[in-house]
DNA sequence: TCTATTTATAGCATATATGCTATAAGCAAT
DNA sequence: ATTGCTTATAGCATATATGCTATAAATAGA
């Protein structure tokens, strides 16, 4: 079986691209910070991947969130 | 880089017995209903792995709450 | 104690998340 | 139309999430 969900992860990457915005950091910003890949950034704003929790929580740290806001959506 | 980060893990971890308590089900039950291996969830119920937030959601649509929930922690 | 239930661990195979590098495509300004 | 910035895509290698099966350990009732 595959959870991998299409439209949760599309709503998902809409959501982390509003908070990021909000932010005012680009990709490469937020890449460069969080030590996180650009290549996987856009990955996951494009929502083609399935991110796990470790990778949501340093996004949110680096945006200075809660990782529960990033699923706020 | 590894972003998995153990006390993170160990907390979500938490959570989620915690959450599955209150609904009164054996990680079985979860296992059944959601479609994820029990031998799954028992590892993330002990922080082994780290999960991804498709496997979080089914978990979350399972116990009856939202995936935020399951990050309030 | 004994039994039944529940949770945890282990090994293996497969699918996929992630990093890296490069390239392309989009989009502002001018 | 071109330059510069930003986002998206692609291919490859590696690490790991997940399923499956079996077993062990812990827990709860009687």
């Amino acid at each position: 079986m595959n959870f991998r969900e299409e439209k949760f992860l599309k709503g998902f990457a809409k959501r982390l691209k509003e908070l990021r915005a909000i932010k005012k950091m680009t990709q490469e910003d937020l890449a460069y910070t969080s030590g996180i890949s650009l290549s996987q950034i856009a990955r996951i704003e494009t929502g083609k991947i399935n991110p796990t929790i470790c990778t949501i929580n340093v996004i949110a740290k680096t945006l200075k969130v809660h990782a529960k806001d990033l699923l706020d959506f």
